[in-house]
DNA sequence: GCCGTTTTCGGCCCGACTGTTTTCAGTCG
């Protein structure tokens, strides 16, 4: 009845009601716990409720495996329906609004019987607010603001564009003098799909303080000051997005660090990795706790390395920082060597003149030269994207004799001929095999037709991988198959049956469309599907897309070896042939 | 609510900022 995605959302929503309630704060922590595992795991839920081995999973015991099944079986659960009876439903609404936590929403709904972000906005303009302990006309105007930051920023930003003005915000503050050290943290450095926010870290000696977080408020980026403090910082930048500035001394530094790139999950396992010995952990420096039965010397750590090494571990690279396994990797000195942009030689999706591309095949080669590359693949359109100029058997053996002639002028460097062949709605393909037999690889994508169930949509895609000609799954849409919301269908089966009949999958990694999930990418590393990070590149610029693609690759702990387009040209060509094999 | 090669009971991560206080609670990350 419920699937993980629902089941997560429930567990989340029962931890806010709790926190709503005053309820004990673990019991809380337990219920949002267990939304983060339910939402993580890649086996089968229903698999793990028919066999009853929930309890096998760290943090799930008998209570939550019994609100979980019930959720899976019949939709709904006891526990959860009468939670959700005894708070009005808007309170959920209200607490999202930044500034407002579960103390406050419930006071104000008692008080004022607030039970609306309408209803709260309403007592706000009319200063019925104030006039409650613990209220005034600065809370009143906050949260005005706060209700308007909500309905302006709840979409979260990708990667490239939180990037884009990091890097600007993070010069503007490495370039003074009295600032030593300093470094995106956060989700940014940790390369998750989408962006919260923009946290910077910097180092400075105490008397300079106030004048760097005077330059950083006084950036042109910046729109409006949220906080303003002598260590702390937040602005709203022009494009909406928020950034924070940490200010902590050097001897801090690699503490703020690794404190505030997180993720949470990741701090909180630190935390009790330091416990253990007997050392409490913030965001300064290790302590000696006190009464604690057994205690270590505690060693000087210069960098984010040594405060690893002092645990007991190697280095956790950030974005494996999710609590996903790398405490154990690390343990045993098993954190994999990830993929680095340097690693790539080429990419294999990209559009040439020949349909909806901007650059010929020269151009485009000239362009992949550029960026030290030692191939590219051209991967037009197929006939049946008339919008896009998809082209016919005819055109596709002229494209092919061009290429031939171009290979044979390149030195040291490769042009592949591949297509990205729609999947028509049947799961067949949009050329006869003869067609698909002349190409060297084919991305088989689907453009039509996104409102199937999932079944259907499963089915479509599984036939396609069937297809001997097929080499690997392509995401054209940008809202498609590793994204959580995208095309319907179940992609841990597509991934199986990718693994079954030894094909690839292509991570798309155009960034006005990125949304990968890389809990499936890593998954398909586990079933040792192979992955291609292409770019849908339109033009010879977009060619360099692929970097925003790598960070998701490292989050699902790929390693080069994992990456087709990290291979030299003969093992491409290798891989390729045995595909058709 | 979960968990246990120190424990089946008693723990479970911590500090800064804000706005309202006259010493601090609530919120956030």
């Amino acid at each position: 009845m419920m699937d993980k995605k629902q089941v997560a959302a429930v567990l989340d929503q029962m931890g806010t009601l709790l926190e709503l309630q005053n309820a004990n704060p673990f019991r809380i922590r337990a219920f949002q716990n267990a939304s983060q595992i339910i939402e993580g795991i890649t086996e089968d839920l229903d698999d793990l409720v028919d066999r009853q081995t929930l309890t096998d999973i760290d943090g799930i015991g008998q209570g939550l495996a019994k609100i979980i099944t019930d959720l899976v079986k019949t939709g709904s659960s006891r526990e959860y329906e009468d939670l959700r009876k005894s708070l009005p439903a808007g309170l959920l609404d209200i607490i999202r609004i930044p500034g407002l936590g579960p103390k406050r929403v419930r006071l104000l709904y008692e008080k004022l019987k607030i039970d609306s972000v309408e209803a709260l906005k309403r007592a706000c303009e009319t200063h019925q607010l104030a006039e409650l302990t613990g209220f005034g006309e600065k809370t009143e105007q906050n949260i005005l603001r706060g209700i308007e930051r909500l309905r302006k920023t709840s979409e979260k930003h990708l990667v490239p564009r939180a990037a884009e003005s990091a890097e600007k915000m993070l010069k503007a503050i490495s370039r003074l003098k009295a600032v030593k050290r300093c470094e995106v943290a956060g989700s940014l450095r940790r390369r998750k799909e989408v962006i919260g926010d923009i946290d910077i870290v910097a180092s400075v000696e105490e008397k300079h303080r106030a004048s760097i977080v005077k330059v950083f408020v006084s950036q042109p980026e910046v729109s409006s000051v949220v906080a303003q403090g002598e260590t702390k910082a937040t602005v709203v930048l022009t494009n909406g997005i928020n950034c924070d500035l940490r200010l902590v001394r050097d001897n801090e530094y690699p503490f703020a660090l690794n404190y505030f790139t997180g993720s949470k999950e990741h701090n909180v396992e630190m935390r009790s990795l330091a416990r253990r010995k007997g050392w409490s952990l913030n965001e300064y420096s290790f302590s000696l706790l006190k009464g604690a039965k057994k205690q270590s010397r505690i060693p000087v750590c210069r960098n984010e390395e040594d405060i690893y090494k002092a645990l007991g571990l190697s280095y956790v690279p950030p974005e494996l920082r999710e609590n996903m396994g790398e405490f154990d990797a690390s343990r045993k000195g098993a954190v994999p060597k990830l993929l680095e942009e340097k690693n790539l030689r080429g990419t294999f999706h990209v559009h040439s003149t020949y349909s909806d591309g901007a650059n010929s095949l020269e151009e485009l080669t000239k362009a992949a030269q550029k960026l030290g590359w030692d191939y590219w693949g051209v991967a037009d359109h197929s006939q049946i994207a008339v919008y896009a100029q998809g082209l016919s058997p005819e055109k596709v053996n002229e494209q092919r004799r061009e290429i031939e002639n171009l290979n044979a002028r390149l030195k040291n460097f490769r042009v592949f001929h591949g297509t990205e062949c729609d999947i028509l709605s049947d799961g067949t393909l949009d050329y006869s095999n003869d067609v698909l037999a002349g190409f060297e690889y084919v991305v088989a994508s689907i453009h039509s037709k996104f409102n199937m169930n999932e079944s259907e949509g499963t089915k479509r895609l599984i036939k396609a991988v069937r297809n001997k000609y097929v080499t690997m799954i392509g995401h054209p849409t940008g809202r498609v198959l590793l994204s959580r919301d995208g095309y319907p269908c179940d992609m841990v089966q597509v991934i199986d049956a990718m693994a079954d009949y030894g094909k690839a999958i292509e991570l798309n990694a155009h960034p006005s469309r990125l949304d990968p999930d890389w809990r499936l990418l890593k998954y398909a590393k586990e079933k040792g599907v192979k992955v291609f990070i292409n770019p849908d590149a339109h033009n010879a610029d977009g060619l360099r897309d692929v970097r925003y693609g790598v960070g998701v690759a490292r989050k699902a702990w790929l390693e080069a070896r994992d990456v087709g387009n990290a291979w030299p040209t003969r093992e491409v060509e290798k891989f390729f042939a045995a595909i058709r094999a």
